[in-house]
DNA sequence: ACCTGAACACCGTTCAAGT
DNA sequence: ACCTGAACACCGTTCAAGT
């Protein structure tokens, strides 16, 4: 290779890839873990994706760790920000499917977001915003309080079933535990002997898909996520109508 | 050293320690992650520990998945069987509680659990008998499915909070989206552009310790534990009460 | 046939040598 | 002063060599 061509090469690698930045970083990183998973992102091949040194990442974060609050932040802000309207149920509710949405999008997060020892700022933000429209529902600032523990991991979307359910990418964001009735009784031929160790395990299995639809596990994770959501929004709604307070 | 002496060691060492089986395997994988976390838990470490060479481990356990399989079955064994009585929320209530306090001598155990790709036999196990408890409350197998999925991994015990709390150990089992609230304005000198930033985290924060306590975080996690829990049941026996079905 | 040391293909991160 | 290749201290697991 001659030195003009040497110059040449190197300037047209600068020019065809924009120099790294904390952005660019962050994006590669949630682009790798959403096509092949995140125990498939380590530094390594997150830099080799970049077309750069492993430790020219470590400019732009200081570890792994803020690789994954970064990660985290990135994947929050994507959450709607909350509606308008008069109705604090239905806004409620409207921010918490956008927000798994979200997650359905990235299925490696909801286990990112759970591993942080702390919130992230986008986080924060997010749970003050949910706050709230708690608090402009009427709830009191103590019910809210022990509402927002209530809907736990669940106000970021989560699911918080059991088991990652079949169909679900690689680092299971949703779960199942009536879904694992369901792979006892609809996996391959039926073991009898399961049916008969797991009497009411079976019945829910069969409760779940008597209708329309025999095929794979038969839970609408969709229907179930709702469920949930809608009996909690309820108690909440019937609290705040009691005038409900921690005794204390 | 001489022959004997060599002899004796040999001796010695094979009668001060049973030969290794998949229970004391399994034992000491749990006795370790108690104390020094789940991260720490390699199969070299574990190994070492148990004075035998790695491969030695590969006789009782296929891998490192199952190593943690077995893990779960031997910490879900833990939990007290269901007890008798009339009443299905009190029978239903005591179980679960007893779940959490399995976990909370075990605060790797939800994570590890929540990384299974399928219950493991102690798991369904319980599960079956959980929604047995359900069915003889009266509440139908349709309503039971649908319940067993709300419920999710609160199941188990699961805190299901956002963030480790503070006092929480190592790997975080229970955590905190209120409390997280409580970190921002409890920590330190409280930086008066936080409570700015997030004026529902910071009311939800003096909301939870206005009381008599007012160190540490604040949040009083069996409270909040039961307070979902309860919430979640009285829910369910409602829509019993109303012979709920999903329609379809 | 059984057991196991060395090796393989990784990992996150440190650090010193090179420019 | 900046950048980075090599190195360090790990990891789970394979495999062939030794008994």
């Amino acid at each position: 290779m001659t030195r003009q061509e040497a110059t040449q090469r190197a300037t047209q690698r600068s020019t065809q890839r924009t120099p790294l930045n904390r952005e660019r970083v962050l994006r590669a990183a949630v682009a790798l873990a959403d096509t092949t998973g995140i125990d498939a992102l380590s530094m390594r091949r997150l830099a080799q994706e970049l077309d750069v040194v492993p430790m020219a990442l470590y400019k732009h974060v200081a570890n792994k760790e803020e690789l994954l609050d970064g990660m985290t932040d990135a994947v929050v802000g994507e959450i709607d920000p909350p509606g308008a309207g008069p109705d604090w149920r239905h806004v409620v509710r409207a921010r918490i499917l956008s927000a798994r949405r979200v997650l359905l999008r990235h299925p490696w997060a909801a286990r990112v977001i759970e591993s942080r020892t702390g919130p992230t700022p986008a986080v924060l933000e997010y749970l003050d915003s949910t706050a709230g429209i708690f608090r402009e529902g009427g709830l009191s600032a103590d019910l809210t309080h022990h509402v927002m523990h209530a809907m736990g991991s669940r106000l970021l979307g989560f699911s918080q079933e059991l088991f990652a359910t079949p169909g679900s990418g690689g680092s299971g964001e949703s779960a199942d535990p009536a879904g694992s009735a369901d792979s006892v009784a609809a996996s391959g031929p039926p073991d009898p002997g399961l049916a008969e160790r797991y009497p009411y395990i079976a019945e829910l299995a069969a409760a779940s898909h008597d209708g329309d639809s025999v095929v794979g596990g038969g839970c609408d994770d969709q229907f179930e996520f709702e469920f949930a959501l809608d009996l909690l929004l309820d108690g909440f709604e019937r609290l705040r109508d009691q005038g409900w307070t921690s005794a204390r």
